[in-house]
DNA sequence: AAGTGAATCAACCGCCAGACG
DNA sequence: ACGTCTGGCGGTTGATTCACT
């Protein structure tokens, strides 16, 4: 029995990413698009697993990534839809634009976590801790008023080991229907992925090979894509982000539409 | 200055569900 | 209808960084 592993273990390499990896990914993600993972690290000449390409773009290298801890007005959203969703990171992280999933589950886990219980509140249940000896009670959606949990000018953060870089986006920048903050890419407090996302990096031809040399056309992705082809590529990001990695949904959606059943 | 413990977060692991043949 | 494959998700780990003594 057992499951298949994704990828075969035998020379695989494992743990922090080089810069020279990360080039390889998006210049293989940036020339072909996203497809077939578990291709990707053969065609990229990758020595990864191609679970591990997937994660480490989703998380790292997308351009429409935004890098920092989360402001004021996201982590309200993010513990207001946590006492909705419960942890379903994904949707969670579907309202937040410029945010992964890992990157709010770690937040939840470091800091809102720790806050809520310092303040008598149940993380999971959202329900006050001295009522846990009552019997279970559903998750009430959103019965507390999150406001008061975000003290004045600890922005959710007492830990003073970051430069509090999370204002990157302006407090005060949710709009109406909830959503928090721009999708611009914002990655200059991150110099390995601005240096990544720079003209810089991405003019160097010394790395903007065809990977391995393989014929692509089977993934149905072309493979004379020119230098200019992808820088120009890159200069739309903006609005490629839209279609290519689905923004424009969040600016459509609305609370009332999340999948509150869910899969769980 | 060095040692130690805590905090952080990138990355991995295993499972699940949907797509596909 | 069934089995396999793939992508995605959530939980967890461990290396690194930082604060404190």
């Amino acid at each position: 029995m057992g499951r298949q592993p994704c990828c075969d273990k035998l020379g695989v390499k494992k743990g922090p990413w080089t810069a020279e990896e990360d080039k390889k990914l998006v210049n293989f993600i940036l020339s072909h698009g996203q497809c077939c993972w578990r291709a990707v690290p053969k065609l990229a000449g990758l020595r990864r697993c191609g679970k591990s390409c997937r994660l480490r773009w989703t998380n790292y290298l997308r351009p429409d990534l935004k890098r920092g801890l989360l402001n004021e007005d996201e982590e309200k959203l993010v513990i207001d839809l946590h006492a909705r969703l419960g942890n379903r990171w994904s949707k969670i992280a579907a309202r937040l634009p410029g945010r992964t999933d890992n990157e709010i589950k770690n937040h939840w886990n470091t800091y809102i976590k720790k806050k809520l219980i310092k303040m008598g509140i149940d993380p999971a249940t959202h329900q006050p801790l001295h009522k846990q000896e009552s019997p279970r009670e559903s998750r009430v959606p959103c019965p507390t008023n999150y406001d008061q949990l975000i003290l004045p000018g600890t922005c959710g953060h007492a830990s003073s080991r970051t430069d509090n870089s999370s204002t990157t986006t302006p407090a005060g920048n949710s709009s109406v229907d909830g959503r928090v903050g721009s999708s611009e890419p914002n990655n200059d407090d991150d110099p390995p992925v601005s240096f990544i996302w720079s003209d810089v990096f991405l003019d160097d031809s010394s790395w903007n090979f065809q990977a391995t040399g393989e014929d692509y056309s089977e993934l149905g992705a072309s493979n004379s894509t020119s230098d200019d082809s992808i820088s120009t590529w890159f200069l739309d990001c903006a609005d490629i982000g839209d279609e290519f990695f689905g923004l424009s949904c969040f600016n459509d959606m609305d609370l009332s539409i999340l999948d509150l059943g869910g899969k769980h």
